[in-house]
DNA sequence: GGTATTTCTTATCTTAAGTTAACGTCCGCA
DNA sequence: TGCGGACGTTAACTTAAGATAAGAAATACC
């Protein structure tokens, strides 16, 4: 067992909820390290998903595919979780894919695993509550984002955000794609703003 | 207590999750029935909400303010949980308002109160859990929507869905700003549609 | 290191949405 | 019942984004 990665993804558990270590310990065995290199896929469009993972080290994106083009509308970076959640949940086939954006290391537990946590104890089972409502509230946000604000005020936004240095080096017609705009808008968006 | 009203709580409830009838008695006590006016609110912004409501009859809309202006994000109706949600579960003033926009029938309880059910059963949490999970996959639908679709196709997707015959009555600028443009804009998307 | 591919920018043209304002209709309320 | 305000439509104009294409720059890969 790699011990600082558990230490990692323990440090962000905790940031939803304190777990004693015999709450921690439950989830421990169900844990393994993963690499993905560049481009390797974490989940696939038309595939039920059923892993969760947490991110260590790269990031990631995931995508929609509509008329034979991505749509990219997430990226995950170190410390996220990263997964097609929503086919976790409803075990429905996953309508988004997620790719490697970079070399990533992961650590990945099976979301029936998760279930079982669910299960067996009320503290794991508050930890999903407080992660899907850390979910719901991410989504209100970014939705509010999308009807409140202008493309290029959506963009400002994404560099004052503590992500800025990660944004820079990700593919811009990703980030376009982010904003709910084309590449080739982003780019006047930003030849505009240099010129302020 | 009114029974048809905890009836049809208890059935949407049992959408999420079955509870026996132990466990919906813990509800029971905690909830009261409220009537509110045309344009009464039932969450004001910069206030923080401590309630829950059910809707026994009626709709509601939520919006933001923004220079000055007023953009609807949401609408509830009969059957759904209406709640400035996010204040609820971060304490936190609320950004947005709850407006009645018709005279409305709800069955309401405190947060604080679905915490304490949150506590005492491990059960009660899961329905938190499953219930954020549900509010999680509505938010990415929407705004998978905003970022994917064009305005014309939102609001065709909003005419598709179950709710046409409500939409149709509920104030066209409302509408408008839930599809993230202006009342002029959906008026013309209008007209253009009617010549096809 | 050099070639091929991807990515980004720039330009042109088209299309649609934003803005403002005018007008007609409907509705609530005095 | 009649007045005032809110609402929806239309029109004219402005602004910005979409589509397409071409070229430059960066990157990947052999």
């Amino acid at each position: 067992m790699n011990a600082p990665a558990l230490k990692h993804l323990r440090t962000a558990i905790h940031r939803f909820l304190k777990l004693d270590d015999a709450e921690w310990d439950m989830l421990v065995p169900y844990t393994e390290e993963r690499q993905l290199a560049k481009h390797e896929l974490f989940a696939v469009e038309g595939k039920a998903a059923h892993e969760v993972g947490f991110m260590l080290e790269g990031n990631m994106r995931h995508y929609y595919t509509r008329d034979g083009e991505e749509k990219t509308t997430y990226f995950y970076f170190e410390g996220h979780f990263v997964s097609s959640y929503i086919s976790c949940l409803t075990g429905k086939p996953s309508e988004l894919t997620i790719e490697a954006l970079t070399d990533c290391t992961l650590l990945v537990f099976k979301y029936k695993d998760l279930q079982k946590l669910y299960d067996l104890s009320h503290k794991w089972e508050r930890f999903g509550r407080v992660l899907a409502e850390y979910l719901a509230i991410g989504l209100e946000e970014r939705m509010v984002g999308l009807l409140m604000l202008s493309p290029e005020e959506r963009y400002l936004q994404l560099l004052d955000s503590n992500k800025q240095k990660i944004i820079e080096r990700i593919p811009q017609h990703y980030v376009s794609s982010y904003l709910g705009i084309t590449p080739v808008s982003l780019s006047r968006i930003r030849a505009r703003l240099l010129k302020k």
